[in-house]
DNA sequence: TTGTATGCGTTATCAG
DNA sequence: CTGATAACGCATACAA
């Protein structure tokens, strides 16, 4: 009646080749006492069946999967420093991350809210986003802890970790005026993302402080990706006085940034300064390096997992926490710093 | 006694307030016949309880969770990109992936395996790896059908899909013969991989293909890391006879050795041509471009869905089947091509 | 078509 | 400390 092999074994298979029961299976599975001549029986027994315990029945039981959900919006270069450093700290208590990659797709990012409900994850931690409060705020309900990072979204109890999008880009772009640049552009994200907004307000912040004008003329929506880079530096060099300097405020936009440039044979920051958002691998070897805000990525990570096993330890913590984290800028060649 | 909000409803719930049986409910949720009048009543409670059907529980009961295990060495771009094709096929059959990433840790190899086995994944997919074969082999007998990719794992009754990992980089380097290099060095990736042998197979097979000489003094182990390209180059600059040329095995390698570059002021491709394995952003950003081995990830992703949803339909499928996909060279100025 | 009953592999609650 | 047994939420034969 033993398991056979192709079966998986179950813990009724390991106590009855220990010749106990199987609540002392179970007991010694979870690291409660047992007798030492059981304990030896049943390790003995487990190893000869090439027993694994279910998961899918412990979290049945139990309630609890162990699992954290995390719903990314892509792979890449933040994000996988970010999945890294999560999935360590996780790991440290006995949990792992499962992860559902929405790519800006919105009828994904409501699947995936739904999949992680069906799957019964322990937390979920997500980027925010302006439509998804509906389906999160179910998930809440039922007491499921939920972190949001990157943006916000409003009127949720959930635990928030930010940067500071509007400070950090505002030196930014205080370091172009610095450094003798007076016709500052941007390319900007989505302004219904708060770090869309708010890496705006700093650019705008920045140049009202030094008394110059805002001008719309230096202002061009980016979507966050490279095109939206490659267009806004295209219809830049259109204008009658172009930019000397551009920050971008993210690094997707920065690349495509780059590419419009090296297709033109224009230089940097000879032709146009630049300051980009994240600082990514591509920025510490580019030429002369590209200037950048550097997250702090493995803090943030930290931050969210404290946040996450907190209310999974203790079961109600009474409120909502927010945590907004300071950047550092790096300076390089491409705002004219030499190093 | 219906659910109280806190508590996740269930389909007993569902059938009390519609007023049908649970069996009735579970069919409903499964797509079969429902009369017409029972279904509206099952969606209305379905709506009024927020009920989502455990996937737990329905994992318990049909032994198959539709979770695919994906063990990932780590989130370069690579990888980025093939998660990202692999999990929109892997959505379209109703299926999600569970990513593990062990960053090389020989540990976290073997704890993700048995973590996948624990989970009960319908199937598994990783790159192989030496020292793995043993924890493989226990699921492999169990029916769970894994595919392997990049580093062939030998021995075990698994599906492959490997890239032209030799012939690849034999014409990597042909090209740097071709436009004139005779002093060409290699930076190798680890020998316990079969992706590091081929590739450093193909560099050999090409020198003596054309009549030159495997130097030793032109090969340096890398290790697949940047440290490996940066203390490779470094070496390779104190010869006599530096070489005028470097094949470095993947694009972590290159990397190393450009930054070193950089800081000792050496010009790509003028003081040294570079040609690497792997086509990443940055190549293509990168002063006048590095030339690269392509490899077709999406192509890979595909074999890959295509081996693991075979398997998972039809019950058993004779033979193993191994797949190799060809690479493209993308020429651009670090082998002195113009563009 | 629908309802009822059983079992999936654990954990937890009891008596022993 | 151990053994027996009842759940956990769903799918599925089987009978109606």
């Amino acid at each position: 009646m033993a398991a056979d092999k192709r079966r998986n074994a179950t813990i009724h298979d390991v106590a009855e080749t220990a010749g106990v029961a199987v609540g002392t299976v179970s007991r010694y599975l979870n690291g409660q006492m047992v007798r030492q001549s059981n304990r030896v029986e049943i390790e003995r027994a487990i190893e000869a069946l090439g027993f694994q315990r279910s998961a899918v029945a412990k979290a049945m039981k139990s309630e609890t999967t162990d699992v954290i959900g995390f719903l990314v919006p892509n792979f890449d270069e933040f994000h996988a420093r970010l999945l890294n450093q999560l999935a360590r700290l996780f790991r440290q208590s006995g949990r792992t991350m499962l992860t559902y990659c929405h790519d800006g797709d919105r009828k994904l990012l409501k699947e995936a809210v739904t999949f992680f409900a069906n799957q019964r994850v322990d937390a979920l931690v997500l980027a925010g986003s302006g439509d998804i409060s509906a389906e999160v705020e179910m998930l809440v309900d039922r007491g499921v802890p939920v972190t949001v990072y990157n943006n916000d979204v409003m009127g949720l109890r959930v635990d928030r970790v930010f940067v500071e999008n509007a400070s950090a880009s505002s030196r930014a772009v205080e370091h172009l005026i610095a450094v003798g640049h007076r016709r500052i552009a941007t390319v900007y994200g989505l302004q219904d993302e708060s770090t869309g907004v708010q890496r705006l307000e700093g650019y705008c912040r920045a140049l009202k402080a030094h008394g110059l004008a805002v001008d719309p003329d230096y202002m061009h929506p980016g979507a966050w990706g490279e095109e939206g880079g490659y267009s806004a530096v295209q219809k830049f060099m259109t204008l009658d006085k172009p930019p000397t300097a551009i920050f971008s405020a993210n690094y997707q936009m920065t690349i495509g940034i780059l590419e419009w440039m090296r297709e033109h044979g224009l230089r940097v920051p000879e032709d146009i300064a630049i300051v980009s958002f994240d600082d990514v691998e591509l920025f510490r070897l580019y030429d002369g390096g590209i200037t950048a805000v550097m997250q702090p990525i493995d803090k943030i990570a930290e931050s969210i997992a404290s946040y996450v096993l907190s209310r999974l330890s203790k079961d109600e913590l009474p409120d909502i926490r927010t945590r907004t984290l300071d950047c550092n800028i790096i300076l390089r060649g491409s705002s004219g710093y030499e190093r």
